[in-house]
RNA sequence: GGGCUCGUAGCUCAGUCAGGCAGAGCGUCUGGCUUUUAACCAGACGGCCUAGGGUUCAAAUCCCUACGAGCUCGCCA
């Protein structure tokens, strides 16, 4: 049996299949900006980064791209769409309005936002746009081709796939001059010399348009040809892509025998299935967008998500618990020496250049922001005085983010606390021995200096030892021998959670004390332990 | 119906390509940390590797069949 160590990551496994085949590599992935882009792409781009990392590491001279489909037509009014939007139904994503009025067009609407999450989790391919592609004349001789040999491509699709095309089916798919749209349209002659195309469309219009930015190839013809024209030999793909007779399979035909080009290496990948819980229900056809992702999983921890499973496997998120537990896989990964060959390799593949780290862990962060109450500055100083790197801000304000979205929508109710403004009227219900506790436990603190949680946590437990000042105050307050107290610091920790929070649990109560400023406790310890309602 | 993929501890999954003692993390339980919070440490519990057959000295692993789960198959990401 193999042990740990021996076991190569899939990306790795990935490098070497491919680098047996040639030193260059182009990784290629791509999507169409019609909608929010969904959470089954992001795998798509990390799988595809992992891919490149480990074919560079590899020592391959590797190049990751990212074509965003921005020629596709919309290809209905989608619910988050105006009714207006009928009437562009049909043209390239490029070509219509943008939705908010902010962006260039369409596509750019919903592209924007897929870029900049990339940015976050630190991938940085080089995107190129469907639309400028065919614009600046890319696909000119692929387009060609499949014109001059669309019979042979009929034939092609036809046996591999086992449906064979419409009567009038083309290849390519003008634009029409007079409605805009890119799928009504069929091809009714071309000039190879010329380099236009002739069309009818069903808006009654006929007309000529150029092979240049005058309409596009057909899917099952435009991702061979892509392939060709920019050189693709490693891209990742979903399920929907991979089934025999699929479109991979008709491409893999047309690359070879059409464009006589070396189909790229795929890399098939699984869907991420949410959790049942929550708003997350996919029952309720609840979507989760890549940003909605973003707003509670730091981006590495994502990333690890991803990595750390193979692609062909399912990866089941749940955004409650597990999450937190997911976080604390990674941090303890992440802190840990002794880690195996691969979860270091997992990890490492996990990192990013631009991605932001801080060593503050997730856990504490909910602590902190809840103790902050939100404040971002007081979040800053806690973090401060509790030893953590205040260098990175801007990491700090992430993971800030992610903790407050996550607390308002997943976080189970165990971990929520909210430090108290007034004295909470729970306090009424403390006993005696509580209430002076407090007392002595307010006078004690109003002659100390800041103290760490280590020193309130032993400051709390001293009142079992004998001889202590804490100890010595309470017998006398309860008219007692100090010798003969009993005391129980559970007791205790129930009175100062009661005092600051209205329950009777919270945070490491030590930690949880050192958060808070110091003149505030003494103040509310004292008000709790006289508190009558 | 055709195809692809998956099925291993209560949960999430390694291990399957290349056959060689059944693994990890989490959870649970027990104990410890001169002091139980949701931190940390140690230990324990926990499995017919979905089922049945085949190949083999040897099968979670390879082959066949069944069952269960997911996805995909109207030229459309």
């Amino acid at each position: 049996m193999k042990t740990m160590a021996e076991i190569t990551h899939w990306a790795d496994v990935v490098a070497d299949e491919v680098l047996i085949k040639g030193k260059k590599h182009l990784v290629a992935t791509g999507i169409t900006p019609s909608g929010h882009i969904h959470i089954g792409n992001m795998r798509e781009v990390v799988t595809a980064d992992a891919a490149y990392r480990a074919v560079a590491d590899k020592g391959g001279d590797s190049e990751f791209i990212y074509i965003a489909d921005t020629y596709d037509p919309l290809r209905k009014v989608y619910p988050f769409l105006d009714e207006s939007y009928a009437e562009h139904v049909g043209k390239p994503l490029s070509e219509i309005p943008c939705p908010c009025g902010q962006h260039k067009n369409y596509a750019e609407h919903f592209l924007e936002p897929f870029l900049e999450a990339l940015e976050h989790l630190g991938i940085h391919p080089k995107v190129y746009r469907a639309d400028e592609l065919y614009k600046e004349g890319v696909y000119k001789d692929a387009i060609k081709q499949a014109l001059v040999k669309k019979d042979e491509i009929g034939a092609i699709l036809q046996k591999v796939s086992g449906k064979s095309p419409a009567e009038d089916w083309n290849p390519f798919n003008p634009i029409c001059n007079e409605c805009g749209k890119v799928n009504t349209t069929l091809v009714t002659g071309f000039d190879v010399d010329a380099e236009t195309v002739d069309y009818s469309c069903s808006c009654g219009s006929t007309g000529t348009v150029p092979m240049i930015g005058g309409g596009k190839l057909t899917w099952r013809v435009d991702w061979p040809a892509r392939w060709k024209a920019l050189g693709v030999t490693v891209e990742p793909f979903g399920k929907d892509h991979a089934s025999r007779g699929g479109s991979y399979d008709t491409g893999v035909a047309i690359a070879k025998e059409i464009f006589d080009y070396e189909p790229p290496h795929p890399i098939v990948y699984e869907w991420i299935m949410l959790g049942k819980k929550g708003a997350m229900s996919s029952s309720t056809g609840v979507v989760v967008s890549i940003s909605d992702m973003l707003k509670v999983v730091p981006p590495e921890v994502l990333r690890y998500l991803i990595i750390r499973t193979k692609p062909e496997k399912h990866i089941k998120f749940d955004p409650a618990q597990p999450l937190l537990t997911l976080v604390d896989e990674f941090e303890r990964l992440h802190a840990n020496e002794d880690a195996s060959v691969k979860d270091k390799r997992v990890l490492e593949l996990s990192q990013a250049a631009g991605i932001c780290h801080t060593d503050i862990p997730f856990k504490h962060m909910t602590t902190i922001y809840q103790v902050a109450g939100g404040d971002f500055d007081k979040i800053m100083r806690i973090v401060e005085r509790a030893g953590y790197d205040t260098e990175k801000e801007k990491c700090i304000r992430e993971l800030t983010d992610n903790v407050a979205n996550w607390l308002e929508m997943y976080a189970p109710p165990f971990v929520k606390f909210s430090v108290q403004d007034e004295v909470p009227v729970q306090t009424a219900s403390l006993s005696d021995m509580q209430n002076v506790f407090l007392a002595a436990l307010s006078d004690m603190l109003s002659q100390k200096d800041e103290m760490s949680g280590e020193d309130y946590h032993n400051l709390i437990y001293s009142a079992k030892e004998e001889g202590t000042e804490l100890r010595k105050t309470i017998a006398c307050a309860m008219d007692v021998d100090p010798a003969e107290l009993e005391v129980n610091p559970k007791e205790f920790f129930k009175a100062i959670y009661t005092a600051v929070l209205g329950q009777q649990s919270g945070p490491k109560a030590g930690w949880f004390l050192s958060s808070l400023e110091k003149d505030f406790l003494v103040q509310r310890f004292k008000a709790a332990s006289e508190y009558r309602p």
